[in-house]
DNA sequence: AGCCGTCAATACCTTACAGTATGGAATAAA
DNA sequence: TTTATTCCATACTGTAAGGTATTGACGGCT
């Protein structure tokens, strides 16, 4: 019965934080409220603090949400691609493709002074960085892990471009030469 | 007259406006709130709305002053340098050295969803990628503007990586290898 | 049937803040 | 000295929001 009395309690906690995810993606970590979400999910507060002790835990089980799925990402699509290059070309592909990934990344960056949200967003980049520089080292590249920090910013800086100058990038046909360049700037021939 | 009382309110202005910019690179502009910033002037509301509307007014003023003074210093301290190559070059090392610009840069880009910043923050963009891509036309890239997005890209994110996961940043004598490898990346041999 | 645990609604308290209205001090002009 | 302008303070309203306390509906268990 105990298993039974977490199960409940974890569900509907991955509700709200699956849809503070939602919000925080769309308006960020500062505009996400209690009261307009449980509106938008049709409740209101009320429920919301049986789930919750406050505010800050839903944002951390939001943002550990967010983690865990960040993770499955990588072990499940990432992961099998056949060579190091194509596991790189692949980031970056998703860096320009997955707008609404793009936009829930920005808006927890954007948050990275919250107490409740940088350590463990740190953590996050750490693992990205660290397996890019596996994916350099596999290739021989002479400074893996300076590469991959470099990889990981040109990654998360093209997301930022594409957000904020989007009139700034090209559209289709000349877009996919974009990033070509983008990729054989950070991957060494 | 009339030069007397509007170099006044412009000075005032630019006193509430600088010291905005200041919060937002510290709290970011969401956290911008009227009465803090007056607590910390040492003044109270009564003074802000005498020389503002709104607090909307305020951030377009102090995006307009931030907006102001990079323009001056690319002319005054980028462009001086003498080969294209050196601009670019020190465009990135000022990614990486100068903490309070970076800051305040990363604050306004978190806030680009406000209608106040969006339209403004987006046309500087398009003047700083549009600088680099003749810099590259300079140098003879093939794809000067797509260099330049991408340079532009890496910029903005070894700004988010530094502030993001300092950790995992090399320290002082390796650090200056890894700006070394951004540089290259960047700039064709 | 009666009890208890689960979940949600309601009402309420408090704080932070944007914005307004008004008064008041200082200064300059008449 | 009177008057107008400039700048700021004070007091106020309204609102959004976090958090608490209480009540109630529903279902399973004894």
């Amino acid at each position: 019965m105990n298993k039974k009395l977490n199960k409940i309690v974890s569900l509907s906690g991955e509700k709200w934080a699956a849809a503070a995810l939602e919000a925080i993606a769309i308006r960020g970590v500062a505009e996400l409220s209690i009261e307009s979400l449980a509106r938008e999910l049709g409740v209101t507060k009320g429920s919301f603090y049986w789930h919750f002790a406050s505010r800050s835990a839903l944002i951390k089980a939001a943002l550990h949400l967010w983690a865990q799925r960040e993770t499955d990402d990588v072990l499940a699509r990432i992961d099998r691609e056949p060579s190091p290059r194509a596991r790189i070309e692949k980031i970056v592909e998703e860096a320009v493709g997955n707008k609404r990934k793009a936009a829930l990344y920005l808006a927890l960056a954007a948050a990275s002074s919250d107490p409740n949200i940088g350590p463990t967003f740190q953590r996050v980049l750490e693992r990205r960085i660290a397996y890019l520089a596996t994916c350099f080292e596999a290739m021989g590249v002479s400074t893996p892990r300076h590469r991959a920090l470099v990889a990981f910013s040109e990654y998360v800086g093209i997301m930022h471009t594409l957000r904020d100058a989007p009139d700034s990038v090209p559209k289709k046909p000349e877009f996919e030469k974009f990033v070509q360049v983008a990729i054989e700037t950070v991957i060494p021939r």
